[in-house]
DNA sequence: GCCGGACATGAAAGCGCTTACAGACACGCC
DNA sequence: GGCGTGTCTGTAAGCGCTTTCATGTCCGGC
């Protein structure tokens, strides 16, 4: 039988090219073609039966399904996109780190995405200079984006939302044009010290993370700094610089504590305080008792170590479920204000900081 | 100037549908043909000096750089891709399971994927009904997948690779025309069972995982069996049932240890096992002095709590990034037989099976 | 002064889909 | 019996790229 719908010529040998191209790459997929001939109707009727755009006759409908089950036909996506000008998909992008933290966000994020039915794309840009190239590549694939911490410039993102991608930006600064979402940091990080400084009263600090390049750490360095100043308490002039994991707290509390001794070492988070706790204790420090140690975060360790360790727990699968449903809402017309959510945060006091020595938790 | 290298009419009208159409979506991205025409070439020239496929006279090259540069063009990856028959990424889909064992192999994944070129789109199928479509239209935006246990039944995969995708699979049971990478399971579980035998010398044992699921847990139960039985060790029959999480863990632990009293609970994977420890103590148990307690893959919790959690040793980033480098061999031609590849495991002894008493670790 | 080849570029066909538009057909009504 | 009206379906123009093929153009060699 001959193609009825075929372009005169158009298709001529497409099924030779298909095999001969087929031996990889998007294979031998079926095409709408082929759907169309086999059901006998035109591939705008196969289109229209698959995305239920205009009623189909019932039994025409009933040939072409039975046509794409039996070449087991899914519909190419490139092309799919190309006509539409919609990918379906949406990325995040998120720095080195490559933690409990950003492992929750993720997941939250593609949770919420997959119900919405988009897919997700992710990048880590793990500090490579190529970063900028890497998202710009990223944003090409997608119909908007979150992205996490300071993986790229400004510039770039304004470049991306002059596009209109939507664009969430989580654990950053603002940006023109763009929602943002972060967990509270300044209020959390008050409760924390006046904790540390009132309930135990601690009168010596330090500081570890890198304020510098998050922001988030900025922040809570700042409401930290304040509410020692507040109680006339001493403390550090700037943060101990230290990288974001537990090797970095490790070497950067051993470091310290060679040449000091504060009471406290609050952490920019728990990988860094668990870092810390275990320099702590290869230098014969006791912990809470010679040092207490608090974190960021509550990540699974934190709630298993011993002594248990006290931190700041945060909303990290909501924080990528948020940005997810916002990029819907976005995609889905809304053209309102940016956004700037914040969620909440929690203390969770555990032993590290000298509460519950009976039972060390 | 009017357009050098429209087709026809073709083009006409092009820039006002951009702007119109332009509010959202793929935006109003400039394409080849507005960089064709700033440059006063066709888009044939564009397109090579681009992809550098075809030399470019010297000057030529520099007006269409300079043209792309001021239009800030980024080609539209649908096109290309449907173009090229290509998509130049990956998919990696996992099961419901969250924690730090898929988190890292994800990353390992995406470190190596990322380097060689690749985006990945990820996919969770938190076991929903929808999971079979899911995957067929994750496959259709991708070159190759790597699947992550029992997460679709084996036709899809057998489907997906008669349509020539690559598929690498990763803690799943081979199937055919697909490479497969696994940790070494029996092996270890071995290592581990004999060192809770005879080093320890325990004699009575309860193994919390579901085998039914997951074809490293039925491999790691059946050495485990396999040795009791060698050293004529009454063993249970079967594994106590078990959801991979800390909280499954915490209640099957609870359950089983409020009927009987093993001496020792081997577990599937840390969180489990971790779980384990909390109902233990939960019910007055101390660990390891009545209740050892195994785990697997040595996850960050384990190394901090107390007392330290024995277990098995997986490399992680190393399986996610081996399915990397080998879709990418897949992807560049080799259609030699599949391989199956078996990473090296390790055994990390620490208290709570009863080592290092006198530490804690 | 003419010819063959190298080199640079343009024209146009596809990639596989969506969708605006138009055509075909059946029906019911005046 | 002619003519709207409504329903279903086909035609073809795009979507923005890549790539094959053809067309110049410019040279050096004879």
């Amino acid at each position: 039988m001959k193609a009825l719908t075929d372009t005169p010529g158009a298709r001529a040998g497409r099924d030779a090219v298909a095999q001969g191209a087929a031996a990889r790459g998007l294979g031998r997929d079926a095409t709408i073609y082929q759907v169309a001939d086999r059901a006998g109707v035109s591939i705008a009727t196969v289109s229209r039966v698959l995305r239920g755009t205009t009623p189909v006759a019932v039994e025409t409908r009933r040939r072409v399904l039975a046509a794409v089950d039996e070449l087991r036909f899914t519909p190419s996506r490139s092309a799919r996109s190309l006509a539409e000008g919609q990918h379906a998909a949406n990325g995040i992008v998120f720095p080195d780190l490559s933690g409990p933290y950003f492992a929750e966000v993720v997941l939250g994020y593609e949770e919420v995405a997959a119900e919405l039915g988009r897919s997700v794309l992710i990048l880590s840009t793990h500090g490579r200079q190529a970063a900028r190239q890497m998202v710009l590549d990223l944003a090409s694939r997608v119909d908007g984006l979150v992205i996490l911490g300071r993986t790229v410039g400004d510039e770039v993102l304004a470049d991306l939302t002059a596009r209109g991608l939507p664009l969430v930006l989580m654990a950053r600064d603002p940006v023109a044009g763009a929602d943002t979402v972060n967990a509270e940091n300044s209020e959390s990080a008050r409760v924390l010290t006046e904790h540390l400084v009132h309930d135990h009263g601690y009168r010596s600090f330090a500081f570890l993370g890198d304020a510098t390049t998050s922001t988030d750490t900025s922040q809570r360095w700042a409401a930290f700094r304040t509410v020692l100043r507040e109680a006339k308490v001493p403390g550090p002039r700037a943060p101990t610089p230290c990288a974001f994991d537990e090797e970095g707290g490790r070497i950067a509390a051993d470091r310290l504590l060679r040449r000091k001794r504060p009471r406290v070492l609050v952490c920019a988070n728990d990988e860094i305080a668990l870092g810390a706790v275990l320099a702590a204790e290869a230098l014969g420090l006791r912990v809470p008792d010679d040092l207490a140690v608090t974190g960021w975060d509550d990540v699974m360790a934190a709630r298993h170590s011993r002594p248990g360790l006290t931190t700041v727990r945060q909303p990290m699968r909501e924080l990528g479920a948020w940005a997810a449903r916002r990029l819907h809402e976005r995609l889905a017309g809304d053209a309102s204000e940016p956004r700037h959510e914040v969620l909440p945060t929690q203390l969770v006091q555990r032993a590290s900081c000298g509460c519950h020595q009976e039972e060390n938790r």
